[in-house]
RNA sequence: GCUGUUGUAGCUCAGUGGUAGAGCACUUCCUUGGUAAGGAAGAGGUCAUGGGUUCAAGUCCCAUCAACAGCUCCA
């Protein structure tokens, strides 16, 4: 007699022997027929495997379609990976090799660095462990036999992960293919012949545990599928996916530059990209205008006092340009005879006077709200600046337009009463949502970042972060897409809601955000006059819906993949000529198309047109009008669509109204 | 900041110690061609920068700078 407990609890019993696959077909004919193999205590068995008589066996059946399998398998070929590094390399120490989004990684410690010129020679030794066809066996420890059985493999991260790791009353599992034993919770897929097709990626730094301070571990990052044909296509979606990078697009387009003697991270925007950073700034201040904001301007420094002040000197002082210091200021020091050293302590104190390239907009604002004196009646103040701000990113963090170390927010602060924050956060809320419609971006993800319980880190009254916390999350609910709560994500001064977008590597972004904040309205004493006639506290709101300028750019190249919608094409349009004979009726169309207002350029050149045509679409103009004799004629042009391709003859100003109102509705195609 | 890879013409890249190369782009000429590349010629280089090894360095070694991938960080 065969007891089989299934995952849902309920137990089924067999009068014989049965295997894997006669439990899965007495389940039902498609599972028997989906099936892929078993699990039974989270050792994986082949459909044919026969379950032992007596004890009740608690059975999982693996099917096509179970959400885990291709994490599993990667994971599985991860330990084949190991294995490999293991037979090659000497003294090799194991951290942790699970699977991620694209595929997996395992992490190495060895005597001997692995470079990428071993891949070849550990892509062989795992296609020969592949064909060994030897079973993941997992094996269940005791604790103190874990331990023994790790130190005994001389695997010091393992017997560390368990005594400082892992909770006292995990099981300790792992699992063993031939000579290679690792400490693992599984589950794996029942034979290596399951792994259909691998590829080594490359090769990175990675901490033990994700911790700085940790050693440095050496991370080969590697992908694998059930069969070549997925490997292949894998990887050339992803080589289709660079092709829409930002960095490569930016130059081809002739959007920005970067420039090693300018600086790192220092963007210079070129006439088209401007063009398109100026029409975003239109746009968003025409929304800013709508919903009662006022702008303003502030300059790019300030004193070290104000950050002092605000907080963000001793706060972030690493993460900033240092202290520009007065030459006569230097020169007292000098005279009183300071050092390098002390001058160097001075300014890590801040005992110093100087002033601070601005990390942030918001003190600037905060003393535009406090030089005037402030009623209730005059709340919510809503003050706005396209304000740019420079941190000293980390060398490494650096690149494209995503990173930068100097970038412009869409900054603005709400000076707003108790009663009006909640309202107030569902207006920041509004613009986020126009501006990510306008754009077709629907695939962001929201994030509320609360405090963490257990951290001191955080400033100001408990009750009023409760309050915080819960106007954020009402704020969230009326976006009316799912969003999470991540406590710990918090800023130290506030609550917050972020947008978060992934690249075109699947690398994920912060864009835009919305903070509370009852830090700074109480380090600079800010006030209203209520009407009790005695003076309170206002909180402040940070607001930026597309986050920076900079990044926000970035991300909507590789959104359109560098195909503009009409009203932010830098180029709308293109006038070509057939042939020279029609060269004065092209400069004809090209004026009236001009002082109707629209952004057309003229190829007049002595090409044939299908190479003229070439160049406009991989310069991806959204429209190509085409004038030849028969539209010198006719007074037509002929549109081809950067999408759609010809659209035949039209009279010229047909074709002006028919992108009038394209770039009126701002449509995005 | 850390680990690894890379740096050659405007762009993409080849160049394996012995005279600096290709395609595209650019300039000029020929061509007048109706929806994704017409032809020819020409010009274009301190091989990232600074040291070192060598009779000889784009090539080997070291340092610096920058880019890329990842880690760590991100008000």
């Amino acid at each position: 007699m065969t007891t089989v407990k299934l995952p849902d609890g309920s137990l089924k019993e067999f009068d014989s022997a049965v295997s894997v696959y006669d439990v899965a077909k007495s389940i039902g004919s498609r599972l028997a027929k989906d099936a892929l193999w078993g699990e039974i205590d989270d050792q994986p068995v082949e459909m044919d495997f026969e379950l032992p008589q007596g004890e009740p066996v608690n059975l999982k059946i693996i099917t096509k379609k179970s959400p885990e399998l291709l994490d599993t398998m990667r994971h599985s070929c991860a330990h084949v990976m190991a294995r490999a590094v293991m037979r090659i390399k000497k003294g090799v120490q194991l951290a942790f090799g699970p699977s991620t989004d694209g595929g997996f990684y395992y992490d190495f410690e060895c005597a001997d660095p692995l470079t990428e010129d071993d891949f070849p020679a550990i892509e062989k030794e795992m296609q020969k462990i592949i064909d060994l066809d030897e079973p993941f066996e997992r094996v269940v420890q005791e604790r103190e036999q874990a331990v023994k059985l790790c130190q005994d493999l001389k695997q010091e991260f393992k017997v560390e992960h368990i005594q400082t790791g892992l909770a006292e009353d995990d099981t300790l599992s792992f699992y063993q293919q031939g000579e290679f034993v690792d400490l693992c919770r599984g589950p794996h897929v029942p034979s290596p012949k399951r792994i259909g097709a691998f590829k080594l990626l490359s090769i990175a730094g990675a901490y033990w545990k994700g911790d700085q301070s940790n050693p440095q571990l050496q991370r080969v990052y590697a992908t694998a599928f059930f069969n070549q044909a997925e490997l292949d296509e894998h990887l050339a979606n992803q080589e289709e996916a660079k092709k829409r990078d930002h960095r490569v697009l930016g130059k081809r387009l002739n959007l920005f530059h970067v420039d090693e003697m300018v600086g790192q991270g220092l963007i210079l925007w070129k006439p088209k990209g401007a063009f398109i950073r100026q029409q975003l700034q239109d746009f968003i201040s025409e929304h800013l205008t709508r919903q009662g904001y006022s702008q303003v301007f502030t300059p790019h420094v300030g004193k070290l006092d104000l950050y002092k002040t605000s907080g963000h000197f001793p706060y972030y002082q690493e993460s900033q340009y240092p202290a520009l210091v007065d030459r006569d200021y230097l020169k007292k020091l000098s005279n009183e005879g300071c050092s390098c050293s002390d001058l160097s302590n001075l300014m890590e104190k801040g005992d110093i006077e100087g002033y601070l390239l601005k990390p942030m907009n918001c003190p600037h604002h905060i003393k535009i709200y406090s030089s005037e004196r402030r009623s209730y009646r005059d709340l919510p103040i809503r003050l706005a600046e396209f304000g740019t701000v420079y941190r000293w990113e980390q060398s490494g963090e650096i690149g494209g337009l995503t990173r930068v170390r100097g970038f412009t927010q869409d900054d603005a602060h709400l000076f707003v009463t108790q009663e009006q924050l909640a309202g107030e956060l569902i207006g920041c809320i509004d613009l986020v949502k126009t501006v990510f419609g306008a754009m077709g971006m629907n695939d962001y993800s929201v994030r509320v970042g609360l405090r963490d319980p257990d951290s001191t880190k955080y400033v100001g009254d408990p009750a009023n972060w409760d309050l915080a916390e819960q106007a954020c999350r009402e704020a969230a609910e009326t976006l009316g897409r799912p969003f999470t709560e991540d406590a710990g994500e918090a800023a130290f001064y506030g609550p917050k809601i972020d947008f978060v977008v992934k690249d075109c590597i699947g690398r994920k972004w912060q864009l835009g955000t919305v903070q509370v904040d009852y830090n700074l309205p109480e380090r600079f004493g800010l006030e209203y006059m209520g009407a009790d006639n005695t003076p309170h506290r206002p909180i402040m709101i940070h607001r930026a819906p597309f986050g920076s300028m900079e990044r926000f750019i970035g991300v909507l190249i590789e959104h359109f993949a560098g195909n503009f919608p009409l009203w932010l094409a830098p180029e709308q349009a293109r006038l070509l000529t057939v042939s020279d004979k029609s060269e004065a009726y092209g400069k004809e169309v090209h004026g009236k198309m001009k002082a109707a207002g629209l952004r057309v350029e003229g190829d007049f050149r002595s090409e044939k047109l299908g190479s003229k045509i070439r160049d406009g679409q991989l310069d991806m103009v959204p429209y190509m009008l085409i004038v030849g004799p028969r539209d010198a004629e006719n007074g037509t042009v002929s549109i081809r669509d950067r999408v759609e391709g010809d659209l035949g003859a039209v009279p010229v100003e047909e074709a002006i109204a028919k992108f009038q109102q394209e770039v009126e509705q701002k449509t995005v195609r």
